[in-house]
RNA sequence: GCUGCCGUGGCUCAGGGGUAGAGCACUCCCUUGGUAAGGGAGAGGUCGAGAGUUCGAAUCUCUCCGGCAGCACCA
């Protein structure tokens, strides 16, 4: 007699099946309809092949795409290998290497043949159509146990040499596995995958762009083609994502920083912001928020010099490590007579301080401090340049000049956790205020670094201390560690924002350093006496200004809360015989510390309502000849289809209250 | 920095070897109109920069600068 395998099934069922049953026999076993939705299994908790036979007795969970996103991560991962087996159909020489699921779809790394060199975006549409084909042939995708050595020859024989390459650092003794696609094409895989190229929609991709990439993610390595594309369970849902980017790229806030007259760019200081009025005006209001909020917790703020000497720079190390991203300046000018030629070795070089630290510690060291002293949380909106790479720069998110809400806590080291905490604590209440929700991750300790590893050890230990009694190293806070993400001196904690397009920007950070107080000589006079080191909580929330305001302005869309709006009301005349009441009305918001605007240009009400609602004006105010007899205003609120008359006074009031700023509000 | 694409009035864009167009915005005139574009007239551009090819270049070629997407980088 056949010893049967027992499958248990979520409902609690059992199902008795002979070897070599496999969960879609078991899936056909039910239903006809459950059979062809199911995509893949989930065997004993791990996400498997539906054809794959069991092993031995298991708990067996289909999965259809209403598991939306194990099913999405395995159609995405299925769109990358039919792309590449595309590709190789079209052209063949074209080398494969690598091609994973992304957060909305998928994309391959390919390397072109020699005859074509490279792939660009006109390709795309032919690609799309083989792809389509081959989703159309219903293709089985059939795994098999290879190895090692297998591996290595079939790519060499095909000329893969990045395959090959990987194969070779494959281990020998686990269990290597091969797809094959309708059993020609194959790829190296650990899979799991559709039972066949056919389970995917073929209208439910789309090919996006094609980018550079390096092979193995490092730039000495040769650089290959990325095929981006979209995925998705069905047509519906790629065109509700369609859509999505579209509405995104409205909220663009390079495109609403040019049409709500917030600043500018321009090659002549590319990577630096010109900031108009309107666009100052955030800044400020967030500039004084901040100080409120560094004041409340303990902070005293500073200013410290832009330009300091290239042996301050190189003593705290950030001279080897980033001289060619930093601007520097002769200290001597060159005498105009001779031929202008600097001698770089006679030279006494300067340098714009691309960060605030070593000046902080310069502060710290003025006279002796005690340990009754500690902690001592220096703030400054601190300046910096960077000559930042060109294509880095992005907007007024990565810039080349920008202002941090920079602070340095100098304190000891039974302090450093409950500091850590603490800023945690206040970077939530900030966030909050913002209305953003937000994901911190730990950066661990990079490859070049200095310090001991006992260092290290202790200070990436602190930090996770520090969050988890925040109660914060939770998912769903996106607690995430990052190994080898770390700066050079210290780990970091990372607080990320997410942009109208999905991409996520490190914001705040806190970071604790034992390397600089020791290669600037900070020290502090502790209880017994004897001279010991501070530790160094490098921290910002914001981060830089400019970035901040630039998520800001992609997270409101533009329409800024009251207390940040740059223009926070305009009195609007319907006729000119209400100018002087709407004078009247400005005057008086105005004293009460409300940014208002008049408009009493000779234009249709109908046009003013249009163009401030465009501007994204919160709120607009409307006088005519009845509201200048009876002292009210006819209101419509930013996003209103309809408006409301009130008297002055209550719309004063109003006003006053959503023009607070929220640490300062009541309650 | 790397790969690809792009650069035409303030903005959005059309054109494309024979010396430049539209809409919006702007200026002026008329219009005083009750909640998302009232009408008319006018002004505005060495087509990113430089070099080359050509009788002739905004248009073709090269170099540079800048922008966009991704990669790499992000103290």
């Amino acid at each position: 007699m056949t010893e049967m395998f027992s499958i248990r099934l979520p409902d609690g069922s059992v199902r008795e099946v002979e070897p070599g049953a496999t969960p879609a026999d078991i899936a056909a076993g039910i239903g006809p309809g459950l059979a062809k939705a199911a995509l893949a299994a989930r065997v004993d908790g791990e996400v498997r092949d539906i054809g794959r036979p069991f092993e031995g007795d298991a708990e067996l969970a289909l999965i259809t795409s209403r598991d939306e996103d194990e099913a999405l991560e395995l159609v995405r991962h299925d769109y990358a290998h039919v792309l590449a087996e595309a590709v190789q159909a079209l052209w063949p020489g074209t080398q494969i290497t690598f091609g994973p699921a992304t957060a909305d779809g998928f994309y391959y790394d390919v390397k072109a043949p020699e005859s074509r060199e490279r792939f660009s975006e006109d390709d795309l549409p032919a690609i799309e159509e083989k792809m389509r084909a081959i989703i159309k042939a219903d293709k089985p995708l059939v795994r098999e146990v290879w190895t090692r050595q297998q591996l290595i020859e079939k790519w060499e024989a095909d000329g893969e040499t990045f395959k090959a390459e990987w194969a070779r650092e494959l281990p020998e003794d686990e269990e290597l596995t091969v797809y094959k696609s309708g059993g020609d094409w194959l790829d190296m895989c650990r899979g799991p995958h559709l039972a066949s190229t056919g389970k995917l929609d073929p209208q439910a991709f789309k090919l996006m762009r094609v980018a550079g990439a390096y092979w193995r993610g490092d730039q000495k390595n040769a650089q290959l083609t990325r095929i981006y594309g979209t995925g998705w369970l069905n047509r519906k849902q790629l065109n509700a994502h369609l859509t999505r980017l579209e509405e995104a790229a409205k909220r663009d806030h390079r495109k609403l920083g040019r049409e709500m007259d917030l600043f500018h760019l321009q090659e002549e200081a590319h990577g630096s912001v010109f900031w108009h009025p309107n666009g100052y005006r955030i800044w400020r209001a967030l500039e004084s928020y901040m100080r409120r909020r560094m004041d409340a917790a303990g902070y005293r703020e500073i200013k410290t010099p832009q330009v300091m000497d290239a042996r301050q720079w190189e003593q705290s190390g950030h001279w080897g490590k980033y001289r060619e991203n930093m601007f520097v300046i002769p200290d001597e000018v060159p005498n105009s007579e001779d031929d202008g030629a600097l001698v770089s070795d006679e030279a006494e070089w300067m340098a714009l301080k691309p960060m605030n630290c070593p000046a902080h510690v310069l502060v710290f060291k003025q006279g002796i401090t005690s340990y009754r002293d500690l902690p001592i949380r220096l703030g400054e909106m601190g300046c910096c340049h960077r000559n930042e790479p060109h294509g880095a720069l992005h907007g007024i998110m990565r810039v080349r000049q920008f202002t941090q809400d920079d602070a340095h806590i100098f304190c000891t080291e039974a302090q450093v956790v409950d500091e850590v905490r603490s800023f945690c604590e206040l970077v939530d209440s900030v966030y909050r205020d913002f209305g953003f929700s937000y994901q911190i991750k730990l950066a661990l300790r990079p490859e070049k670094r200095f310090g001991s590893d006992d260092m290290w050890d202790k200070a990436e230990e602190e930090l996770r201390d520090a969050v988890r009694e925040a109660g914060m190293a939770t998912e769903e806070y996106g607690w995430e560690e990052l190994p080898g993400e770390g700066a050079f001196y210290a780990p970091k904690l990372e607080w990320h924002l997410t942009d109208a397009i999905g991409r996520t920007w490190q914001v705040g950070t806190i970071q604790s350093d034992r390397v600089l107080p020791e290669r600037l000589d900070a020290t502090y006079v502790g209880e017994d006496g004897e001279k010991h080191r501070p530790v160094m909580l490098h921290r910002a929330i914001f981060g830089t200004f400019e970035r901040f305001i630039g998520v800001l302005i992609e997270h409101y869309a533009g329409r800024m809360p009251v207390w940040l709006a740059p223009v926070q009301a305009v009195v609007a005349t319907i006729v000119s015989d209400a100018d002087d009441y709407a004078n009247d009305v400005a005057a008086k918001l105005a004293a009460q510390g409300i940014r208002v605007e008049t408009d009493l240009r000779n234009e249709k009400i109908n046009y003013k309502v249009r163009e401030h609602s465009l501007a994204k004006v919160p709120y607009l105010l409307v006088v005519g000849n009845r509201e200048a007899e009876e002292g009210t205003i006819a209101v419509r609120r930013l996003g209103d289809k309809h408006q409301r008359v009130v008297p002055l006074a209550e719309i004063a009031e109003e006003l006053q209250a959503e023009a607070t700023a929220p640490d300062l509000r009541e309650s």
